[in-house]
Formats: structure tokens, C-alpha cells, sequence
RNA sequence: GGCGCCGUAGCCAAGUGGUAAGGCCCGGGACUGCAAAUCCUGUAUUCAUCGGUUCGAUUCCGAUCGGCGCCUCCA
């Protein structure tokens, strides 16, 4: 079954339905990161949130065909990568210099991804690897009178460009009223054009070109990548909020530019992410990169959690305090799946109401795909599978659950945790020395030696299994 | 100056023209040798403020206050 999915276009600021062009085939583009430094907790919602749209789609069941960039040429690759050469360097050694950076970070940035279960894109191109499809791109661009050269450099010319700020939603009277327009050292013939190729500066690595050495802009590998690999009609364009201008509306000049109709129909954004309430900054000491805060001991899949429970086009604050709150709550969705996992220990207690366990999960599958389709609700799409354990644990309470119904649940429980990744099935094995303790304490116990039962549940508990006495009297346990 | 967003309980956070989901935390009770897990139960007469439209507004309109983003570094 395929479900269809709504989301907020940024080009049209409404709620629609995607509608890929080659149907149950979603092709999707997008912005990666530009690879000089670890990625910030900043950088990482915003791919956090491009992983919950992707796996949505492939939950939802739709193929997706998945590019993602990284932009391994650009002014602070540069800058970082060129210092230790002297001015004479030959150009093969500063794109040596150039490329042992980018190499460093590219892996640290994919084992980033693994550690917070990000699903890798199918293509996963580096701008380098296409210089001479982007300076292919130029050249039509030029030769269709909509670029020009001025010392050596490209640019693309805006005024014959109604459409220009469609996405952004600017006006050129606004944007030519900007204060910082003037502060730019290139020679334009107006200020809202835009390089498409940079002529090389001394100490600069270089690709020799038509228009003498020079590097590309920075919109142009998005364009050149995207056509080359998803083709000349994309489905979804999504990245963080701020490329909205100037980048994904000059891509979107580029590519049309090119292509002479529209290139994506959907584009899609993430909010930022602040804090403790500020703005990251390394002055105010609230810069964390994931290792940072792996190093404080937090639980990537709880950073995880935090930020995807939250609604991606809303400003996240980040705070410790929310990471806690996380981890409690992944706790709960964990010993539930574990007690769905095991055989049902009725008793009595008190009772709000019998309910139909088959009934109740089918309700809360459809909330669940009714959330995640509007787009993407994953506060709301949370609290259904919330209001469903509360619901079941009453129930097995009482009458416990039948095997089939076990598994139906477990069943949906998998199929969430395949956009959410955060509650998956664990194997349920222990080392000889745990068990051991498990039956030490179990013998404690019978001979009402609770002193020692005692010792040895802590002792397990430092080694991170706690123990659940049943109610038949065996002993159930979980990790942490 | 231009364009736009946000303000819901201690914290996080959905939501709808018809009388406030969910999570965390906290209090009481049950179960337990004690715990853990779980259940029952208590926590917003109220959704920044002031007006307007309406039979009725947290939800629509306007104003005000407060916080924030973008207007070519940036996820």
C-alpha cells in the first residue's frame, strides 16, 4: 500500500500533496554539507529532518531515489586548507592540500550520519567529481545570452528574470534597498547577479576552464549534480531554511535557465535549531558538535528523538533538559516493545476500561499515517503510538494479550520505528557472568535473604541490566 | 525600510469556529520484601494583551506587547 504525503512547498507557503513525476518513484535532492569542519548540532537537524523525509516516503511505500552533495571546494575549504603552502605552491599541491581536508571531514561526516542512523543517499556526489559538467552548465548558460564574463569570471544576469525571488518571496526594489550588497569584490554589471564560475585568485587551487582558471560559484554543483543524477524534473529540493535565498533560488535560475521549464516541484525546508534560547556560537560556549556531546555522555539516538519529536519547520531549542526528557521518553516506547516482545502477566489492580486491542491499534496506525501525511506531524504522529501504550499496558494489565496480538503491535511498532529509528527490535542475549547474577540473586530471594538480593540487583544495575520481578515470579530484565 | 514566523500548564509540544492531544517532571494511591515496570488519580475554567466579527474564538480579523528569521558567510 502506498500512502500519499503533503508537505509545506516553500515555493507556493502551502501544504500539498507530492505527487512524484514517475509515480511510487520520488526523486529527491538534498543540500549536504560543505566539508572543513565536524557538523555542529545545527547542521545535524537539518539532515535529521531530511532522514524523517526520506524514510517517511520509503515507509509510506515509495521508492526514492536519494541525491545528497558534499561540497568539497568552497572559501572556507580554502581558506582552512591552504595555510601551511608557500605562496609558490604548485596548483597540484593545493588541491592535494585541498583534498586531504575534505577527504578527513567527508568521513567524519558519514560516520556522524551512522551514528544517529541517518540512511546514506543513493548518490552521493562530490562537487569536485563534476567540474566538467558544471562548466558544461555554464557554457549553455552563456550561450543562451543569460550569462556573462567580466575578468575572467561568470556571471548569471538577472534582469531579464521575472520569476527571480519566487521562492523567497523578495521583490528586487527590496533586495537592491539591502545594505550589504556593495560589500561584494566582484566586478557585476547589477547587484543582484550572481557568479557561476570564479576566475582563480593567487594561492587559490584552480580548474582550467574556457574562461582561464577558475573554481565554480557556489550554486552552480547543485544544479549541474542534480540534473546529472536525478534528471531534468526533481520531485523534492529540501536543506536548511537559510538557502532559501540566496542559494535554492539561484539554483532554481540556473536550472530553468538550462532546462526552459520548471525543474523542482516541491521545495521543502527545516527551521533552526538554537541553545539553551541562543543562537550557537563558539563565544558563548553552547557550540556542540555530536562528539561533543557524545563525550558528555549522551545518547545519539536520544539527540535523535529530541529533535524529530519536534515539528521541522518550527525553531528548536535545544536543551539538556529536552534530551532528558527524550531519553525517559524512548524508555517508556522500549519497555513496551519489550513487554510486547514477552508473554502477557495479567493481575488485577484498578481498571479504566476494557478496550479491543486489534480495534485500538488499527485506530492508532491510521493517526499515526494521518500525522506523518500532514506534513510530516511528528508531535501528533508520537502521541498516537503514546495513547496506544497506555491503552495496551491497561489491557494486558487485565487480560493480557494474545501472541497474534503481540506481534500485530510489535508489527506496527517496527513500522514506526522505520521512519524514527529509535526503538528497534534488540536481541535478547546475556553473558554468562549476568545470568549468573541473575540466579544468585533469584536464590537471594527465595531464602529471603534480601540484603544480598538487594546487592546483587545494584550490582547488575551498574553494569546497566535492571531487573523486573514478575508476577509468576520470574525474573524480567532490560538494559538501562 | 521590505517580506515572514512565533507567543498554549514547571519544561517540551499538537490542535480545532463549539468548548484544550501527547511526552517529561511533580503530588496521592495500587501492585512489590523493597524496588523496577505498569495501572488508577491530581495538576491550564484556559490558550501573550486589548478590541472586533460570530449564537459561540485558543482557533477568523485588527491593534498592542514580547521573542525570532530572511533581504547575497551560514543547516
Amino acid at each position: 500500500m502506498r500512502r500519499p504525503i503533503s508537505l509545506f512547498n516553500t515555493l507556493t507557503r502551502k501544504i500539498e500533496p507530492v505527487v512524484p513525476v514517475v509515480p511510487g518513484s520520488l526523486s529527491l535532492y538534498t543540500c549536504g554539507p560543505t566539508v572543513y569542519n565536524y557538523a555542529h548540532i545545527g547542521n545535524l537537524r537539518t539532515f535529521l529532518f531530511q532522514d524523517l523525509l526520506k524514510r517517511t516516503f520509503q515507509a509510506a511505500g515509495h521508492e526514492v531515489r536519494h541525491c545528497m552533495n558534499i561540497t568539497d571546494v568552497e572559501d572556507k575549504i580554502i581558506r582552512d586548507s591552504q595555510g601551511g603552502l608557500p605562496a609558490d605552491a604548485s596548483n597540484e599541491a593545493r588541491h592535494g592540500a585541498m583534498t586531504t581536508l575534505t577527504e578527513r571531514f567527508t568521513a567524519i561526516f558519514l560516520e556522524d550520519l551512522d551514528t544517529l542512523r541517518i540512511r546514506k543517499a543513493d548518490f552521493l556526489p562530490r562537487a569536485t567529481a563534476y567540474i566538467p559538467q558544471m562548466i558544461r552548465l555554464v557554457q549553455d548558460l552563456e550561450a543562451k545570452g543569460l550569462a556573462y564574463v567580466r575578468e575572467g569570471s561568470v556571471y548569471y544576469r538577472i534582469a531579464g528574470l521575472p520569476q527571480y525571488g519566487c521562492l523567497a518571496h523578495l521583490d528586487r526594489e527590496g533586495m537592491q534597498a539591502g545594505a550589504s550588497v556593495d560589500a561584494d569584490e566582484y566586478e557585476r554589471d547589477s547587484v543582484t547577479d550572481f557568479v557561476l564560475w570564479k576566475a582563480a585568485k593567487p594561492g587559490e587551487p584552480s580548474w582550467d576552464s574556457p574562461w582561464g582558471p577558475g573554481r565554480p560559484g557556489w550554486h552552480i554543483e547543485c544544479s549541474a549534480m542534480g540534473m546529472e543524477l536525478l534528471g531534468e524534473r526533481v520531485d523534492i529540493h529540501s536543506g536548511g531554511v537559510d538557502l532559501i535565498f540566496p542559494h535554492h533560488e539561484n539554483e532554481i535560475a540556473q536550472s530553468e535557465g538550462k532546462l526552459g521549464h520548471r525543474w523542482v516541484e516541491h521545495w521543502v525546508h527545516g527551521e533552526f535549531l538554537l541553545v539553551e534560547g541562543q543562537k550557537m556560537s563558539k563565544s558563548l560556549g553552547n557550540f556542540f558538535t555530536l562528539r561533543d556531546l557524545i563525550t558528555k555522555g549522551v545518547d545519539p539516538i536520544a539527540l535523535r528523538y529530541a529533535i524529530q519529536s519536534n515539528h521541522y519547520r518550527k525553531v528548536l531549542n535545544f536543551s539538556f533538559e529536552g534530551l532528558r526528557a527524550a531519553e525517559n521518553s524512548l524508555k517508556r516506547i522500549r519497555a513496551f516493545r519489550k513487554r510486547m516482545e514477552g508473554e502477557g502477566q495479567a493481575g488485577g489492580g484498578p481498571w479504566a476500561e476494557a478496550i479491543n486491542p486489534t480495534v485500538r491499534l488499527d485506530q492508532a496506525r491510521e493517526a499515526f499515517w494521518a500525522a506523518m501525511a500532514d506534513d510530516l506531524n511528528t508531535p501528533e504522529a508520537l502521541a498516537a503510538i503514546f495513547t496506544l501504550i497506555s491503552d495496551l499496558n491497561a489491557q494486558d494489565d487485565h487480560v493480557a494479550l494474545t501472541r497474534e496480538e503481540r506481534d500485530a503491535v510489535l508489527a506496527f511498532l517496527d513500522e514506526a520505528d522505520a521512519i524514527f529509528a529509535a526503538w528497534p527490535h534488540e536481541e535478547a542475549s546475556l553473558d554468562a557472568e549476568v545470568e549468573a547474577l541473575i540466579e544468585a540473586r533469584k536464590a537471594a530471594k527465595a531464602s529471603k535473604n534480601w540484603a544480598e538480593a538487594d546487592r546483587v540487583r545494584d550490582q547488575l544495575k551498574a553494569m546497566g541490566i535492571v531487573l523486573e520481578d514478575r508476577k509468576d515470579g520470574t525474573v524480567g530484565w532490560r538494559r538501562g
